[in-house]
DNA sequence: GTCTATAGGAGGATAGAC
DNA sequence: GTCTATCCTCCTATAGAC
């Protein structure tokens, strides 16, 4: 029984990688992660990963890039859904895709590790971007986007400390308002 | 000339050494800061920062728990000074503390690094204790105590990217805005 | 397109001297 | 109370085969 690496066209093989990538670096960070978890979850050899992507730092930025485009996207589409209503729209959105992928978590990542010279600029244009698009595409007022954003980055810390299990009341309260409110 | 180290008290060098965990841990997170960068922050030696401390993680620990610490009691000071405007009085009092040292950073990686088995009960027990000194303490309403956190981990994030520098003017706005307006 | 083998470096922790 | 020396593990990246 010979077995040979499944051989999958390199644009999938990369879509995967990066799947693990997320899945790793969210849980993590960007230090914690090593390319050895990565390519494990992704079910290739170490080496590989590090083939494909240059180097780690490189695969991370990467995952920032994929998952600030997958917001952006979902965004959009909420707006052209529910026009009428923008930041509900933006805020289920953002919820809904966080719970879905670990968009969040990433965001997160990338600003704890802004202090790297490659990281800390792929994290500031991302927010940047995201705030041109509240204030240029969504058509938030200053008030409306800094009233997401900070809702936004709650979101983020609560989900990352997971405070729903095991908590006390108070918490459970927080949790339900802040993120059961727009799931 | 004989350079013998400087001997100096145990819960003072110990002070020192938090101080100096401290800055490394906001700057490069729980995994990306190094025992002997601490070390050299200090002025001691890699291995006897462990010694003190037994291990990274301890020490991580203490430095978060020493943060919170720090934190809650400026948040009493801030009470006590301007009882009749509570939410700014703490919104002031985390800014000013979040510049001088460098508090909401410890926040932001003990948030980032919550997958780790000991570091993530602290970082959930550290936020906990946070809200309910704002609803119990403080006597701030569930609303006011959403908006005060929100606004806080908006806070966090601006300033772990450190937008204020090179950014677009939609960007400086913001930055304005969060921590201008109350600093 | 994918692997095995491995080099090379960094980092946490221990032992033991002063 | 503090250091030097050192061990050993982990990890990124490279080389080269299939």
């Amino acid at each position: 029984m010979t077995n040979a690496p499944s051989r999958i066209p390199s644009a999938e093989r990369r879509a995967l990688t990066l799947d693990a990538a997320t899945d790793v670096f969210a849980a993590h960070g960007y230090f914690g992660a090593s390319t050895d978890q990565i390519a494990r979850a992704a079910g290739i050899s170490q080496p590989y990963v590090v083939r494909m992507f240059g180097t780690k730092e490189k695969l991370f930025v990467e995952v920032i890039q994929r998952s600030l485009a997958r917001i952006l996207e979902s965004f959009r589409l909420a707006l052209e859904l529910k026009p009428a209503a923008p930041l509900q729209a933006l805020g289920a959105a953002y919820v809904s895709l966080a719970q879905a992928e670990q968009v969040h978590l990433i965001l997160l990542q990338a600003f704890a590790a802004s202090a790297d010279p490659v990281i800390g600029p792929a994290a500031r244009a991302g927010f940047e971007e995201l705030l041109g698009f509240l204030l240029h595409t969504a058509q938030l007022s200053m008030d409306e986007a800094e009233a997401f954003l900070s809702r936004g980055m709650l979101i983020n810390t609560l989900m990352a400390i997971d405070l729903s299990d095991g908590g006390s009341t108070d918490s459970r309260d927080l949790v339900d308002r802040v993120i059961g409110s727009s799931a």
